[in-house]
RNA sequence: GUCCCCUUCGUCUAAAGGUUAGGACACCACUCUUUCAAGGUGGAGAUACGGGUUCAAUUCCCGUAGGGGACGCCA
Protein backbone atom coordinates (compact mmCIF):
# COMPACT_ATOMS: atom_id res chain seq x y z
CA UNK A 1 0.00 0.00 0.00
CA UNK A 2 1.30 3.05 -0.69
CA UNK A 3 1.66 5.91 1.89
CA UNK A 4 -0.17 8.69 1.86
CA UNK A 5 0.44 11.97 4.02
CA UNK A 6 -1.64 14.92 3.85
CA UNK A 7 -0.81 18.66 5.00
CA UNK A 8 -4.62 20.42 6.06
CA UNK A 9 -4.07 23.66 7.26
CA UNK A 10 -7.17 26.14 7.14
CA UNK A 11 -6.66 29.69 5.78
CA UNK A 12 -7.72 31.87 8.49
CA UNK A 13 -4.35 32.57 9.71
CA UNK A 14 -0.87 32.64 8.08
CA UNK A 15 1.45 29.59 8.22
CA UNK A 16 3.57 29.41 11.11
CA UNK A 17 6.64 27.22 12.90
CA UNK A 18 3.98 24.61 14.11
CA UNK A 19 2.39 24.17 10.60
CA UNK A 20 5.51 24.31 9.34
CA UNK A 21 7.04 21.37 11.28
CA UNK A 22 4.18 19.42 10.77
CA UNK A 23 3.83 19.92 6.83
CA UNK A 24 7.83 19.07 6.72
CA UNK A 25 6.83 15.91 9.10
CA UNK A 26 4.24 14.82 6.35
CA UNK A 27 6.43 15.82 3.97
CA UNK A 28 9.25 13.35 5.13
CA UNK A 29 6.90 10.78 6.23
CA UNK A 30 5.78 10.05 2.59
CA UNK A 31 9.29 10.79 0.86
CA UNK A 32 10.70 8.40 3.02
CA UNK A 33 8.09 6.03 1.89
CA UNK A 34 7.85 7.01 -1.71
CA UNK A 35 4.81 7.68 -1.28
CA UNK A 36 2.46 11.00 -1.74
CA UNK A 37 2.31 13.78 -0.15
CA UNK A 38 -0.73 16.15 -0.58
CA UNK A 39 -2.22 19.47 0.36
CA UNK A 40 -5.78 20.52 1.65
CA UNK A 41 -7.12 23.63 2.21
CA UNK A 42 -9.52 23.42 4.74
CA UNK A 43 -11.60 26.39 4.29
CA UNK A 44 -15.06 25.06 5.25
CA UNK A 45 -15.03 28.34 7.16
CA UNK A 46 -16.13 31.03 4.65
CA UNK A 47 -16.13 33.67 7.23
CA UNK A 48 -12.92 33.45 8.30
CA UNK A 49 -10.81 31.89 5.29
CA UNK A 50 -9.03 34.66 3.03
CA UNK A 51 -7.05 34.40 0.02
CA UNK A 52 -4.11 35.96 1.39
CA UNK A 53 -3.56 33.18 3.70
CA UNK A 54 -3.89 30.68 1.05
CA UNK A 55 -1.26 32.63 -0.90
CA UNK A 56 1.04 32.42 2.12
CA UNK A 57 0.76 29.15 3.29
CA UNK A 58 1.54 28.50 -0.51
CA UNK A 59 4.39 30.67 -0.28
CA UNK A 60 5.81 29.40 2.51
CA UNK A 61 5.45 25.86 1.33
CA UNK A 62 8.18 26.67 -1.71
CA UNK A 63 9.89 28.65 0.62
CA UNK A 64 10.31 25.73 2.74
CA UNK A 65 11.03 23.26 -0.59
CA UNK A 66 8.45 21.29 0.58
CA UNK A 67 6.65 20.29 -3.04
CA UNK A 68 2.90 18.75 -2.72
CA UNK A 69 2.09 16.05 -5.18
CA UNK A 70 -0.83 17.11 -7.51
CA UNK A 71 -2.85 20.45 -7.06
CA UNK A 72 -4.05 21.33 -3.67
CA UNK A 73 -7.57 20.39 -2.71
CA UNK A 74 -9.41 23.31 -1.90
CA UNK A 75 -12.35 21.54 0.66
CA UNK A 76 -15.02 23.76 0.64
CA UNK A 77 -14.89 22.65 -3.65
CA UNK A 78 -16.24 19.44 -2.36
CA UNK A 79 -18.76 20.59 0.23
CA UNK A 80 -21.57 18.94 -1.79
CA UNK A 81 -20.06 15.16 -1.26
CA UNK A 82 -19.96 16.09 2.59
CA UNK A 83 -23.39 16.76 2.90
CA UNK A 84 -24.51 13.93 1.00
CA UNK A 85 -22.23 11.59 2.91
CA UNK A 86 -24.17 13.18 6.00
CA UNK A 87 -27.72 12.64 4.78
CA UNK A 88 -27.21 8.92 3.85
CA UNK A 89 -26.00 9.00 7.17
CA UNK A 90 -29.27 10.32 8.47
CA UNK A 91 -31.51 7.81 6.47
CA UNK A 92 -29.34 5.05 8.05
CA UNK A 93 -30.42 6.30 11.06
CA UNK A 94 -27.25 7.04 12.15
CA UNK A 95 -27.32 10.93 11.89
CA UNK A 96 -30.26 12.99 13.11
CA UNK A 97 -31.77 16.29 12.94
CA UNK A 98 -31.40 18.66 15.73
CA UNK A 99 -33.28 21.91 16.16
CA UNK A 100 -31.67 22.86 19.72
CA UNK A 101 -31.04 26.91 18.55
CA UNK A 102 -27.23 28.39 19.06
CA UNK A 103 -29.34 29.90 22.50
CA UNK A 104 -30.11 27.41 23.70
CA UNK A 105 -26.46 24.99 23.40
CA UNK A 106 -24.66 28.16 25.19
CA UNK A 107 -27.24 27.82 28.16
CA UNK A 108 -26.60 24.59 28.28
CA UNK A 109 -23.48 24.62 28.32
CA UNK A 110 -23.23 27.49 30.62
CA UNK A 111 -25.02 25.71 32.87
CA UNK A 112 -23.42 22.27 32.45
CA UNK A 113 -20.07 24.33 33.36
CA UNK A 114 -21.91 25.94 36.57
CA UNK A 115 -22.84 22.64 37.62
CA UNK A 116 -19.32 21.26 37.61
CA UNK A 117 -20.32 18.76 34.44
CA UNK A 118 -18.62 18.60 30.73
CA UNK A 119 -19.85 21.36 28.39
CA UNK A 120 -21.15 18.91 26.21
CA UNK A 121 -24.76 18.76 24.18
CA UNK A 122 -26.95 16.01 26.05
CA UNK A 123 -28.45 14.83 23.10
CA UNK A 124 -32.09 16.26 23.52
CA UNK A 125 -33.13 15.63 19.57
CA UNK A 126 -31.19 12.05 19.06
CA UNK A 127 -34.77 10.55 20.02
CA UNK A 128 -37.24 12.86 20.13
CA UNK A 129 -40.38 12.42 16.99
CA UNK A 130 -39.15 14.26 13.77
CA UNK A 131 -42.58 15.47 13.99
CA UNK A 132 -42.03 17.42 17.45
CA UNK A 133 -39.65 19.79 14.96
CA UNK A 134 -40.72 23.32 15.76
CA UNK A 135 -41.86 25.53 12.77
CA UNK A 136 -39.59 27.79 10.90
CA UNK A 137 -36.20 26.42 12.54
CA UNK A 138 -33.76 24.59 10.00
CA UNK A 139 -31.45 22.07 11.83
CA UNK A 140 -28.53 20.58 11.65
CA UNK A 141 -27.97 17.10 11.13
CA UNK A 142 -26.06 15.35 14.06
CA UNK A 143 -24.01 12.27 14.19
CA UNK A 144 -25.45 9.89 16.49
CA UNK A 145 -22.40 8.79 18.77
CA UNK A 146 -21.85 5.77 20.10
CA UNK A 147 -22.88 6.02 24.05
CA UNK A 148 -21.38 3.08 25.91
CA UNK A 149 -18.10 1.58 25.68
CA UNK A 150 -14.81 3.22 24.30
CA UNK A 151 -13.34 4.79 21.26
CA UNK A 152 -9.81 3.80 21.02
CA UNK A 153 -6.94 5.22 18.74
CA UNK A 154 -3.64 3.45 18.01
CA UNK A 155 -1.60 6.53 17.79
CA UNK A 156 1.85 6.39 15.61
CA UNK A 157 3.44 8.57 18.60
CA UNK A 158 1.15 8.72 21.46
CA UNK A 159 0.46 5.21 21.74
CA UNK A 160 -2.83 3.67 22.38
CA UNK A 161 -5.30 5.93 23.81
CA UNK A 162 -8.97 5.27 25.17
CA UNK A 163 -11.68 7.66 26.14
CA UNK A 164 -15.05 6.34 27.06
CA UNK A 165 -18.05 7.32 24.74
CA UNK A 166 -19.60 8.97 27.18
CA UNK A 167 -17.36 11.53 27.27
CA UNK A 168 -18.03 12.32 23.73
CA UNK A 169 -21.46 14.34 22.33
CA UNK A 170 -23.25 14.01 19.67
CA UNK A 171 -21.09 16.33 16.51
CA UNK A 172 -22.93 18.56 14.04
CA UNK A 173 -21.96 17.17 10.91
CA UNK A 174 -24.29 19.44 8.64
CA UNK A 175 -24.64 22.89 9.53
CA UNK A 176 -27.88 24.34 9.41
CA UNK A 177 -27.21 26.11 6.45
CA UNK A 178 -26.20 23.07 4.80
CA UNK A 179 -22.77 23.40 4.94
CA UNK A 180 -19.97 20.53 6.35
CA UNK A 181 -18.46 21.05 9.44
CA UNK A 182 -14.86 20.29 9.52
CA UNK A 183 -15.19 17.35 11.47
CA UNK A 184 -16.84 15.83 8.70
CA UNK A 185 -14.83 16.90 5.72
CA UNK A 186 -11.86 15.58 7.30
CA UNK A 187 -13.53 12.20 7.23
CA UNK A 188 -14.99 12.56 3.99
CA UNK A 189 -11.61 13.82 2.50
CA UNK A 190 -9.39 12.01 4.20
CA UNK A 191 -11.14 8.23 2.87
CA UNK A 192 -11.79 10.14 -0.42
CA UNK A 193 -8.15 11.14 -1.26
CA UNK A 194 -7.34 7.56 -0.04
CA UNK A 195 -4.85 9.26 3.15
CA UNK A 196 -3.22 6.43 4.85
CA UNK A 197 -1.48 8.68 7.56
CA UNK A 198 -2.29 11.42 9.29
CA UNK A 199 0.24 13.27 10.93
CA UNK A 200 -0.86 16.47 12.41
CA UNK A 201 -0.95 18.53 15.94
CA UNK A 202 -1.36 17.12 19.09
CA UNK A 203 -4.04 19.39 19.63
CA UNK A 204 -6.26 17.33 17.40
CA UNK A 205 -6.19 13.78 19.42
CA UNK A 206 -9.56 14.36 21.11
CA UNK A 207 -10.39 14.35 17.19
CA UNK A 208 -9.72 11.34 16.45
CA UNK A 209 -12.25 9.79 18.63
CA UNK A 210 -14.49 11.98 17.06
CA UNK A 211 -13.48 11.06 13.52
CA UNK A 212 -12.71 7.58 14.00
CA UNK A 213 -16.34 6.88 15.09
CA UNK A 214 -17.50 8.76 12.36
CA UNK A 215 -14.88 6.50 10.11
CA UNK A 216 -16.72 3.43 11.33
CA UNK A 217 -20.27 4.75 10.90
CA UNK A 218 -19.45 5.26 6.93
CA UNK A 219 -18.24 1.89 6.99
CA UNK A 220 -14.31 3.12 6.13
CA UNK A 221 -11.00 2.24 7.44
CA UNK A 222 -9.46 5.20 9.13
CA UNK A 223 -5.85 6.60 8.76
CA UNK A 224 -3.21 5.65 10.75
CA UNK A 225 -2.72 8.68 13.20
CA UNK A 226 0.28 10.34 14.54
CA UNK A 227 -0.46 13.47 16.72
CA UNK A 228 2.84 15.21 17.73
CA UNK A 229 3.83 17.86 20.16
CA UNK A 230 3.12 21.19 19.74
CA UNK A 231 5.90 23.50 20.11
CA UNK A 232 5.67 26.44 22.55
CA UNK A 233 7.51 29.63 22.60
CA UNK A 234 10.40 30.94 24.06
CA UNK A 235 8.46 31.26 27.71
CA UNK A 236 6.52 27.23 27.59
CA UNK A 237 3.32 29.28 26.55
CA UNK A 238 1.23 28.31 23.56
CA UNK A 239 3.00 29.69 20.60
CA UNK A 240 0.32 32.85 19.38
CA UNK A 241 1.72 35.96 17.63
CA UNK A 242 2.70 37.69 20.94
CA UNK A 243 5.47 34.60 21.48
CA UNK A 244 6.99 34.49 17.92
CA UNK A 245 4.82 32.41 16.01
CA UNK A 246 4.65 34.70 13.15
CA UNK A 247 4.41 33.85 9.84
CA UNK A 248 6.90 31.78 8.08
CA UNK A 249 7.51 34.69 5.50
CA UNK A 250 9.05 36.96 8.86
CA UNK A 251 11.85 34.10 8.78
CA UNK A 252 12.30 34.63 5.50
CA UNK A 253 12.70 38.45 6.06
CA UNK A 254 15.19 37.75 8.70
CA UNK A 255 17.55 36.03 6.71
CA UNK A 256 16.81 32.56 7.65
CA UNK A 257 17.96 29.69 5.08
CA UNK A 258 14.98 27.18 4.46
CA UNK A 259 17.29 24.24 5.00
CA UNK A 260 18.32 25.40 8.28
CA UNK A 261 14.57 25.96 9.16
CA UNK A 262 14.17 22.29 8.32
CA UNK A 263 16.95 21.17 9.92
CA UNK A 264 15.71 22.88 12.63
CA UNK A 265 12.52 21.98 13.05
CA UNK A 266 13.43 17.78 12.27
CA UNK A 267 14.82 18.82 15.55
CA UNK A 268 12.03 19.94 17.74
CA UNK A 269 10.42 16.55 18.63
CA UNK A 270 12.59 14.34 16.55
CA UNK A 271 15.92 12.54 16.82
CA UNK A 272 18.35 10.26 15.46
CA UNK A 273 20.63 9.79 17.83
CA UNK A 274 23.34 12.57 18.78
CA UNK A 275 23.17 13.81 15.12
CA UNK A 276 22.37 17.27 14.92
CA UNK A 277 23.23 18.59 11.61
CA UNK A 278 21.03 16.49 9.15
CA UNK A 279 20.91 17.22 5.78
CA UNK A 280 17.18 16.82 3.80
CA UNK A 281 18.36 14.00 2.12
CA UNK A 282 19.75 12.13 5.54
CA UNK A 283 16.32 13.31 6.76
CA UNK A 284 14.28 11.86 4.16
CA UNK A 285 16.60 8.41 4.84
CA UNK A 286 15.89 8.80 8.49
CA UNK A 287 12.78 9.87 9.19
CA UNK A 288 10.13 7.75 11.00
CA UNK A 289 7.35 8.01 13.57
CA UNK A 290 8.87 5.94 15.81
CA UNK A 291 11.70 8.42 17.08
CA UNK A 292 9.16 11.33 17.61
CA UNK A 293 8.60 12.37 20.91
CA UNK A 294 5.80 12.82 22.89
CA UNK A 295 6.84 16.44 24.82
CA UNK A 296 6.06 19.67 23.77
CA UNK A 297 8.63 21.33 22.89
CA UNK A 298 9.97 25.48 23.07
CA UNK A 299 11.28 27.35 20.36
CA UNK A 300 14.63 28.71 20.74
CA UNK A 301 16.03 31.21 18.17
CA UNK A 302 19.82 30.93 19.42
CA UNK A 303 19.43 27.91 18.27
CA UNK A 304 17.73 28.14 14.68
CA UNK A 305 20.21 31.04 14.50
CA UNK A 306 23.37 28.96 14.89
CA UNK A 307 21.88 26.12 12.00
CA UNK A 308 21.81 28.94 10.30
CA UNK A 309 24.96 29.85 10.89
CA UNK A 310 26.45 26.05 9.41
CA UNK A 311 24.35 26.32 6.50
CA UNK A 312 25.50 29.90 5.62
CA UNK A 313 29.05 28.55 6.14
CA UNK A 314 27.93 26.20 3.49
CA UNK A 315 26.08 27.25 0.98
CA UNK A 316 27.17 28.19 -2.72
CA UNK A 317 28.22 31.48 -3.03
CA UNK A 318 25.36 31.82 -6.02
CA UNK A 319 22.94 31.25 -3.22
CA UNK A 320 24.24 33.47 -1.03
CA UNK A 321 24.72 36.61 -3.18
CA UNK A 322 21.56 37.78 -4.70
CA UNK A 323 19.57 38.14 -1.14
CA UNK A 324 22.27 39.85 0.14
CA UNK A 325 22.60 42.40 -2.55
CA UNK A 326 19.16 42.88 -2.52
CA UNK A 327 19.39 43.30 1.12
CA UNK A 328 22.53 45.69 0.23
CA UNK A 329 20.97 47.87 -2.30
CA UNK A 330 17.51 48.30 -0.32
CA UNK A 331 19.83 49.96 2.15
CA UNK A 332 22.16 51.59 0.04
CA UNK A 333 18.99 52.87 -2.03
CA UNK A 334 20.70 52.15 -4.97
CA UNK A 335 21.85 49.70 -7.44
CA UNK A 336 25.45 48.00 -7.17
CA UNK A 337 27.54 48.39 -10.08
CA UNK A 338 29.67 45.59 -11.68
CA UNK A 339 32.56 46.44 -9.70
CA UNK A 340 30.73 46.88 -6.64
CA UNK A 341 29.61 42.92 -6.75
CA UNK A 342 32.98 42.36 -7.59
CA UNK A 343 34.21 43.26 -4.32
CA UNK A 344 30.89 41.61 -2.66
CA UNK A 345 32.40 38.17 -4.39
CA UNK A 346 35.95 39.01 -3.17
CA UNK A 347 34.94 39.10 0.59
CA UNK A 348 32.32 36.92 1.51
CA UNK A 349 34.37 33.57 2.22
CA UNK A 350 35.45 36.01 4.87
CA UNK A 351 31.78 37.40 5.95
CA UNK A 352 30.63 33.95 6.39
CA UNK A 353 31.91 32.61 9.11
CA UNK A 354 30.89 36.28 10.71
CA UNK A 355 27.22 35.78 9.66
CA UNK A 356 24.06 34.04 11.46
CA UNK A 357 22.26 35.39 8.92
CA UNK A 358 21.81 36.97 5.80
CA UNK A 359 20.80 40.14 7.48
CA UNK A 360 24.51 39.81 9.24
CA UNK A 361 25.80 39.30 6.11
CA UNK A 362 24.69 41.93 4.22
CA UNK A 363 25.33 44.20 7.28
CA UNK A 364 29.25 42.99 7.42
CA UNK A 365 29.35 43.98 3.24
CA UNK A 366 27.74 47.38 3.64
CA UNK A 367 31.23 49.22 4.53
CA UNK A 368 32.20 48.12 1.21
CA UNK A 369 29.97 50.50 -0.54
CA UNK A 370 29.91 53.71 1.51
CA UNK A 371 30.95 56.54 0.06
CA UNK A 372 33.90 58.51 0.94
CA UNK A 373 34.57 59.83 3.76
CA UNK A 374 33.37 56.71 5.50
CA UNK A 375 31.68 57.35 8.89
CA UNK A 376 33.54 55.74 11.64
CA UNK A 377 32.00 54.57 14.27
CA UNK A 378 33.07 55.14 18.38
CA UNK A 379 35.33 52.96 18.84
CA UNK A 380 36.47 53.03 15.48
CA UNK A 381 36.90 56.77 15.76
CA UNK A 382 38.61 56.17 19.59
CA UNK A 383 41.52 54.72 17.20
CA UNK A 384 42.78 57.28 15.56
CA UNK A 385 45.37 58.93 17.65
CA UNK A 386 47.89 61.56 15.76
CA UNK A 387 50.50 58.43 16.05
CA UNK A 388 47.82 56.31 14.18
CA UNK A 389 47.54 58.55 11.15
CA UNK A 390 50.78 59.16 11.16
CA UNK A 391 51.75 55.56 10.76
CA UNK A 392 48.52 55.24 8.30
CA UNK A 393 50.32 58.04 6.04
CA UNK A 394 53.31 56.91 6.18
CA UNK A 395 51.95 53.06 5.31
CA UNK A 396 49.85 54.87 2.38
CA UNK A 397 53.23 56.04 0.52
CA UNK A 398 54.07 52.28 0.30
CA UNK A 399 51.00 51.11 -0.54
CA UNK A 400 50.94 53.35 -3.28
CA UNK A 401 53.84 51.90 -5.08
CA UNK A 402 53.27 47.89 -4.11
CA UNK A 403 53.76 46.43 -7.30
CA UNK A 404 51.19 43.45 -6.56
CA UNK A 405 48.11 43.72 -4.78
CA UNK A 406 47.03 40.27 -3.37
CA UNK A 407 46.79 39.28 0.13
CA UNK A 408 49.88 37.94 0.78
CA UNK A 409 52.10 41.19 -0.80
CA UNK A 410 50.09 43.36 1.44
CA UNK A 411 50.32 41.93 4.28
CA UNK A 412 54.17 41.65 3.58
CA UNK A 413 54.20 45.04 3.26
CA UNK A 414 52.10 45.84 6.52
CA UNK A 415 54.79 43.80 8.41
CA UNK A 416 57.78 45.15 7.22
CA UNK A 417 56.00 48.68 7.56
CA UNK A 418 55.62 47.86 11.23
CA UNK A 419 59.10 46.33 11.65
CA UNK A 420 60.95 49.19 10.68
CA UNK A 421 58.64 51.33 13.47
CA UNK A 422 59.07 48.92 15.88
CA UNK A 423 55.52 47.90 16.77
CA UNK A 424 52.96 45.33 17.14
CA UNK A 425 51.15 44.45 13.68
CA UNK A 426 47.79 45.31 15.67
CA UNK A 427 48.98 48.88 16.22
CA UNK A 428 48.91 49.48 12.85
CA UNK A 429 46.08 46.78 11.49
CA UNK A 430 43.35 48.27 13.89
CA UNK A 431 43.55 52.20 12.68
CA UNK A 432 43.98 50.52 8.93
CA UNK A 433 40.55 48.70 9.57
CA UNK A 434 38.80 51.54 11.07
CA UNK A 435 40.30 53.97 8.26
CA UNK A 436 39.01 50.88 5.58
CA UNK A 437 35.14 49.81 7.12
CA UNK A 438 34.71 52.43 9.90
CA UNK A 439 34.37 49.92 12.21
CA UNK A 440 37.07 48.02 14.52
CA UNK A 441 35.38 44.65 13.61
CA UNK A 442 35.51 43.09 10.12
CA UNK A 443 37.08 40.35 8.20
CA UNK A 444 41.20 39.88 7.55
CA UNK A 445 42.56 43.61 6.70
CA UNK A 446 44.25 41.97 4.07
CA UNK A 447 41.08 40.07 2.28
CA UNK A 448 39.27 43.69 2.52
CA UNK A 449 42.05 45.42 0.92
CA UNK A 450 42.04 43.20 -2.05
CA UNK A 451 38.23 43.63 -2.26
CA UNK A 452 38.10 47.51 -1.80
CA UNK A 453 40.96 47.45 -4.64
CA UNK A 454 44.14 50.18 -4.17
CA UNK A 455 42.51 53.12 -5.34
CA UNK A 456 39.26 53.01 -3.15
CA UNK A 457 42.27 51.62 0.33
CA UNK A 458 44.47 54.90 -0.78
CA UNK A 459 41.15 57.03 -1.31
CA UNK A 460 39.91 55.77 2.58
CA UNK A 461 43.39 56.13 4.24
CA UNK A 462 43.83 59.15 2.93
CA UNK A 463 40.44 61.05 4.32
CA UNK A 464 42.21 60.04 7.64
CA UNK A 465 45.98 59.76 7.37
CA UNK A 466 47.86 62.29 9.29
CA UNK A 467 50.36 64.46 7.09
C1' G B 1 -14.74 21.78 35.97
C1' U B 2 -14.40 17.07 32.87
C1' C B 3 -11.41 14.11 29.61
C1' C B 4 -6.66 13.28 27.24
C1' C B 5 -1.39 14.02 26.93
C1' C B 6 3.42 15.41 28.81
C1' U B 7 7.82 15.88 32.67
C1' U B 8 16.42 14.06 31.69
C1' C B 9 21.29 20.16 32.12
C1' G B 10 18.42 27.21 31.02
C1' U B 11 16.73 25.14 25.83
C1' C B 12 16.48 20.89 22.03
C1' U B 13 17.49 15.96 23.00
C1' A B 14 20.39 10.62 23.65
C1' A B 15 20.48 6.52 26.84
C1' A B 16 14.24 1.26 24.66
C1' G B 17 16.53 -2.21 33.55
C1' G B 18 23.12 -2.39 34.65
C1' U B 19 26.57 4.22 31.24
C1' U B 20 31.62 8.26 35.33
C1' A B 21 23.57 9.87 32.58
C1' G B 22 26.01 11.24 26.19
C1' G B 23 25.47 15.21 22.32
C1' A B 24 23.87 20.13 20.46
C1' C B 25 22.56 25.52 21.40
C1' A B 26 23.52 29.15 25.02
C1' C B 27 27.23 30.26 29.06
C1' C B 28 32.49 30.34 31.13
C1' A B 29 37.84 29.55 30.42
C1' C B 30 41.92 28.55 27.42
C1' U B 31 43.91 28.33 22.43
C1' C B 32 44.55 30.34 17.45
C1' U B 33 44.94 35.53 15.96
C1' U B 34 45.61 41.97 12.69
C1' U B 35 39.87 42.94 15.22
C1' C B 36 35.47 40.23 15.67
C1' A B 37 33.81 35.79 14.48
C1' A B 38 34.66 30.87 12.88
C1' G B 39 37.78 26.63 14.38
C1' G B 40 40.24 23.68 18.38
C1' U B 41 40.55 22.22 23.72
C1' G B 42 38.42 22.16 28.44
C1' G B 43 34.57 23.52 32.29
C1' A B 44 30.01 24.30 34.85
C1' G B 45 25.08 22.39 34.24
C1' A B 46 19.69 17.51 34.42
C1' U B 47 16.73 12.29 35.48
C1' A B 48 10.06 17.13 39.19
C1' C B 49 8.57 14.76 44.03
C1' G B 50 6.90 10.34 46.87
C1' G B 51 5.98 5.35 46.97
C1' G B 52 6.41 0.55 44.96
C1' U B 53 8.38 -3.85 41.45
C1' U B 54 13.50 -5.66 40.87
C1' C B 55 19.85 -8.07 42.72
C1' A B 56 19.56 -3.37 39.87
C1' A B 57 15.56 1.95 37.96
C1' U B 58 16.13 7.90 33.75
C1' U B 59 13.92 3.42 31.90
C1' C B 60 8.27 -0.56 34.46
C1' C B 61 3.70 0.44 37.94
C1' C B 62 0.86 3.79 41.32
C1' G B 63 0.18 8.52 43.49
C1' U B 64 1.37 13.89 44.01
C1' A B 65 2.87 18.38 41.91
C1' G B 66 3.65 21.23 37.64
C1' G B 67 2.83 22.10 32.38
C1' G B 68 0.00 21.50 27.90
C1' G B 69 -4.22 20.24 24.87
C1' A B 70 -9.43 19.37 23.98
C1' C B 71 -14.39 20.22 25.43
C1' G B 72 -18.17 25.39 18.91
C1' C B 73 -23.51 25.26 13.65
C1' C B 74 -13.86 27.16 14.26
C1' A B 75 -10.41 24.29 12.02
Amino acid sequence: MTVVTRFAPSPTGYLHIGGARTALFNWLFARHHQGKFLLRIEDTDRERSTEDAVRAILEGLRWLELDWDGEPVFQFARAARHAQVARDLLAEGKAYHCYCSPAELTEMRERARAEGRSPRYDGRWRERDPKDAPPGIKPVIRFKAPQTGETIVEDLVQGRVAVANAELDDMVLLRADGTPTYMLSVVVDDHDMDVTHAIRGDDHLTNAFRQTQLFLACGWQPPRYAHIPLIHGADGAKLSKRHGAVALDAYATMGLLPEAMRNYLLRLGWSHGDDEIISTALAIDWFGLEAVGRSPARFDMEKLLSLNAHYIKDAAPERLIPPVVARLEASLGRALSPTERARLDAVLPGLRPRARSLIELADGALFLFRARPLPLDAAASKLMSDDARRLLGALKAKLAVLPAWDAAALEACVRLHVEGAGIKLGAVAQPLRAALTGSTVSPGIFDVMVALGRDEVLGRIGDLAGP
